[in-house]
DNA sequence: CTTATCCTCCGACAGCAGTAGTAGGTCGAG
DNA sequence: CTCGACCTACTACTGCTGTCGGAGGATAAG
């Protein structure tokens, strides 16, 4: 259940952000944003990483008009999981810590998310201590 | 310099983690490291494996010996570098603030480890402030 | 009605990763 | 010397992902 997000490529990625970040979207609407970032990609591969997307269950296509408007079923947040899971178990054997320890190490983070780390952390520790 | 790590499968991964936990290795040790941890897997299958890793100059072989002798010329904290900046980048356009967020919510934690996410904090903090 | 545009559907192809078989060399035991 | 156990090198096949092109249907404009 929970590996929802391997068994997707980069390009596949590229195109369910484009549809998590603008909302539900059609080919072009999609190609087009690619292009706005810069990524130089055809119409129908376009239109294949969708239909794929599709087959895998992760979106899901409006058939109405002519043009189908596809829409993200599944949640970035679960992507995000699936794959940091993955990271962990491969690279750590399931121990979550060092890959946080590292993951903070390694980037900038904003004030407004370290208060929210200062949040997370005092109620990790009473979790921890009750 | 900074994507040493993608361009690395799954399977790929396994074997060097292998080099990682046990230092160098022949074929057959990695082989039956891997065995031991259940993977059901061909020698010569290992065999390209590491060789490709080789290939990809994440792995050196020494060719002493009838056999090669492999062993990582990259850490482990590099590959779990890259592969976290490339899932910051793809998901989040490169804030990594929600990230850090969604892995301390998700995933449980020791105590010693909180205590030294409490020191990276008060070092972030005083880093944001000055 | 004809034409330019869009859109979908289908087929194709290359590259990489996972997986493994085979040929042929080497080395120690009998 | 010969056999069996190992090892390397090479070759190969499959499936998935990235990438498109072309055929053919709808639609809006002239």
């Amino acid at each position: 259940m929970s590996d929802a997000g391997r068994e997707l490529g980069k390009a596949e990625l590229e195109a369910l952000k484009v549809l998590w970040d603008h909302g539900p979207a059609t080919v072009r609407q999609v190609l087009d944003r690619l292009r706005e970032a810069g990524r130089r990609v055809a119409y129908t591969t376009v239109q294949t990483f969708l239909t794929r997307l599709e087959q895998k269950g992760l979106v899901r296509s409006d058939k109405r008009g002519l043009a189908h408007v596809f829409r993200a079923r599944i949640r970035r947040e679960q992507v995000i999981r699936s794959r940091l899971k993955e990271l962990i178990d491969e690279l750590y054997d399931g121990a979550a810590g060092p890959l946080v320890l590292q993951l903070l190490r390694s980037e900038r983070l904003t004030a407004d998310e370290i208060d929210a780390l200062h949040e997370l952390i005092e109620r990790l520790d009473a979790e921890s201590s009750s």
